[in-house]
DNA sequence: TGTTATCGTGAGACCGGTCTCAAGTTGGCT
DNA sequence: AGCCAACTTGAGACCGGTCTCACGATAACA
């Protein structure tokens, strides 16, 4: 109505008077529930027919409560990590009738924040959401609603999250790394830390980043290397800059014989700007990073993953939240999935010669 | 309400009681709209923080018949092309306020037909879709909202619509090919046809596909090629099956010296098949595909592609979509984003040997 | 055959907003 | 002082569904 002159739509009230019967008769067949007699019915949606009547889901979800959609706020679609978890999500969700509204936070909380706010105003039933930021989740407690965390845990949110094995999957892979005689092992991840890190691993409360870390720091600890704190390297986001402080990493005196990636658009840049120093890989420098992406089996040479299972996390999700949406109410569960490792052709020993410290 | 206990959330009337002014009144205020005195405007705002009112946006969308919210139905978000154009309408959405909702239609027609059948039924105030067969546009035409196609161009529908030049694209890509001596070229798609093809181009009619077969088939007829159309490939799609089948594509005795690729997941498939049937790119065979994809610049050589203009592809469509939603009723636009190609070393010459063909 | 469940149906309230309309206030102008 | 315009406010209808409640009719039971 109002300024658009609005199609006029037909309503339950048109159908009735079309089938000669009461709003609310007609409105019981329309919405399949109460009870009708097999005449009427029929009636009713015949006239339906006639009229091509389409529900509208606004109306409906006004009285129920229910809105049928649940919300998603992830880092980032472009990620393909993101994508194939939000294609489990939206697989589970359409098999319960439910749709996905989509919002990217750009890692950011305040854009997480007003997300979230407006998902709430639109009345969705249930959220998922991928926290940008673990100390800042004051809206997050705030929710009302069913909330599934996806990825990331937040040791202080107790509600249902689906996270892989982060730091067993970081210890097996830097183990891998020591095994293979690597000392100086960086560690490479987009995550922003606030503040100065050296020591401060339980500062880091966004679990994937937390628990990486400590994995990393427990095997470089068991091989006996020290220091381990100072080559993890935060805030490789794809830019310019980080870029450029990519290539200065490679290039420094002491640059790591190995690095461990934490997600593959940052290795890929990593990647190319191993190459662009003319470095060699495995031969100069070994690479692992987590998610099996597309391009890490068909690089010369393939890269050695850690494959997490990114659809089943969405998956699972969904299913949980869901789950919570048709009533259950046990305690929060924390599901944890595990990854395997893919060995492939980027890990090998360091050089003798790099072996010299400065 | 009803089962969900719901937690009674706070409403107009409930900050209009406690703000002591009348229903109409508060919600002139919440609402944004009509005029009211500076005092009890501040006396409504200040009962509205004190009981924490958030609007329920179900309702208003229901009285003035905006939902705020578009709908987008893509083929895969797990395509990294998807995804990036998913990203590009979101962010265009958001500088507007509107969300998006997402549905996959997985490329076939009867899910397409269901997610818009939903999405409308959510009154969603516009739509953004990439056909999955043009054949079947029924659907299409009977949506009472504006709509905006996307990547895929339909012929017969006149609406809104953006895509890339792809006919231009295919000609350029092709020619390329042929100049480097190239006679037995294949074109790979994941599109299914029903039929057969041979000499009915013109009843194709998604135009991604059709435009792109129109500029292959030009270019190899500018170089003499004849029968060029028995070596365009459908239904590639990920899929055990189709990945046999380009095996026995690239095992032929008079396997294609050169290939066009319709997408960079087709493209990924067959460069591990490549590899897998132990051919040289470009020594035994030439390859080039649509999307600057991830990958693509990392393998050795590096791909050759048409680099489509995918994040500007989504921007555009949400761009046009929203200028609808705003009033704009100039008649349907058609815009055309160019494609460049970048030139990377997967192109070479066909060996001698390889010219006698059975 | 009378009484009581059971069933089918209609009337109308309700969800939480928006918006029209009329009434009440205030102020400016003659 | 008197009148009209402009502004502020309240009452209530409305959007398109759901759902409660009451009533009449039919079926089952004694």
């Amino acid at each position: 109505m109002k300024r658009p002159p609005k199609i006029s739509s037909i309503t339950v009230s048109d159908v009735a008077r079309e089938a000669k019967v009461s709003k609310a008769t007609a409105a019981r067949v329309l919405g399949g529930y109460g009870r009708v007699s097999q005449a009427v019915h029929v009636a009713v949606l015949e006239a339906a027919k006639a009229l091509d009547y389409r529900p509208n889901e606004l109306a409906r979800s006004m009285t129920t409560g229910r809105s049928g959609s649940i919300g998603v706020v992830v880092g980032d679609i472009e990620n393909p990590f993101f994508s194939l978890a939000v294609r489990g999500i939206s697989d589970i969700a359409r098999l319960s009738g439910i749709n996905v509204i989509l919002a990217n936070s750009g890692e950011e909380v305040e854009a997480e924040r007003n997300a979230i706010r407006v998902l709430l105003a639109k009345q969705v039933d249930g959220l998922i959401v991928t926290p940008a930021q673990a100390g800042d989740i004051a809206h997050l407690r705030e929710i009302s609603c069913p909330l599934t965390l996806l990825d990331r845990a937040l040791p202080e949110l107790d509600v249902d999250t689906v996270t892989v094995d982060d730091r067993d999957a970081a210890l097996r892979a830097t183990r891998m790394l020591t095994e293979a005689g690597h000392r100086r092992i960086a560690y490479v991840t987009a995550a922003v830390l606030s503040g100065d890190f050296r020591g401060a691993a339980s500062r880091i409360n966004t679990s994937t980043v937390r628990e990486r870390i400590l994995g990393f720091l427990e095997a470089c600890r068991e091989a006996g290397i020290e220091d381990a704190e100072r080559n993890i390297r935060f805030g490789s986001r794809r830019s310019e800059r980080s870029h450029a402080s990519l290539v200065q990493l490679l290039r420094s005196a002491d640059r790591p014989t190995a690095i461990l990636a934490s997600d593959s658009v940052v290795a890929l840049d990593l990647f190319k700007a191993i190459r662009e120093c003319g470095l060699g890989i495995p031969r100069d420098i070994s690479l692992v990073t987590f998610h099996d992406a597309d391009w890490t089996s068909v690089t010369t040479p393939p890269i050695t993953v850690i494959d997490q299972p990114v659809y089943a996390l969405g998956k699972s999700a969904a299913e949980l939240l869901i789950r919570r949406l048709k009533g259950d109410d046990r305690p929060p569960e924390r599901i944890v999935l595990p990854t395997t490792i893919i060995e492939r052709m980027s890990v090998g020993g360091p050089l003798t010669q790099s072996d010299d410290r400065s």
